[in-house]
DNA sequence: CAGTATCCCTCATGATACTG
DNA sequence: CAGTATCATGAGGGATACTG
């Protein structure tokens, strides 16, 4: 008899807590927590794109942020590079069906700060006014 | 006649753009896509927690850190200090309604993390296996 | 207890130059 | 076009010591 999927992720939240420093979803956290992944996975929400495409998309992603980003994602399965040996060479990116499952999760933060923006700079504000001390970067 | 709540988010969705490299919610995103709010806020879940007992909730945080994100996050509206002036001081931080909102989505990364983590594993063994060359941290 | 203040150093990131 | 390689910088973050 086979496991549920609700099964096994119920005993896949047992086995890792990333509260714990040592453990290994405490780092792929690190990873994940990631201004580039949201911003290179919601790039991606669209469905395939060219390398260059994202590095447009992406405002301000340097050559370097790019690659190793979009390397680290493949590397755990979460995007696909796809090659078309043209002249120029031709580089795809698309997500993984596990990467599909990562995107409205990434995607939710960057819709959250874009979204709740104003409230934020008021309650700086209102910080920084209370409280000039304080007031830090 | 005032705007629907509904109106000025679409509105905000507009007004700010993470993909532009000098829009405010860039930064905010940066802010927000970080381990440390991740796993406090989620240590906040519960209620409102003593500065020790968050200490103690996310192992391997160090009192700098934790102070500051901390600070940042009360700067920035989502949580709330309060102060019982007993000796020793108490310190108590919960999240407010707009930290409460911004709670599911943190979460849901750590979540994420924990739940994927074999699959992760996986996809980076079949990568280095793969390609040697190319397999980076 | 709940911080603040320093020192210090690594590593993440950006800029630049080069290549298949 | 889609990278790789190298260098330089400074900010992130840990360790330690001190305080109301």
């Amino acid at each position: 008899m086979t496991k549920s999927a609700a099964q096994r992720r119920r005993e896949a939240r047992e086995e890792y807590d990333a509260f714990l420093a040592a453990c290994p979803s405490r780092q792929l956290l690190d990873r994940l927590a990631d201004k580039w992944v949201a911003l290179t996975l919601s790039a991606l929400a669209g469905g395939e794109q060219r390398y260059s495409e994202l590095s447009r998309a992406i405002a301000g992603v340097s050559q370097k942020m790019l690659t190793q980003t979009l390397r680290n994602l493949e590397r755990d399965g979460i995007v696909v590079r796809s090659i078309t040996p043209s002249v120029p060479v031709r580089v795809d990116y698309r997500l993984t069906p596990l990467g599909a499952s990562l995107l409205p999760v990434v995607q939710a933060i960057k819709d959250w700060a874009e979204q709740h923006m104003d409230r934020v700079l008021a309650a700086r504000e209102r910080f920084d006014a209370r409280d000039p001390q304080r007031a830090a970067s």
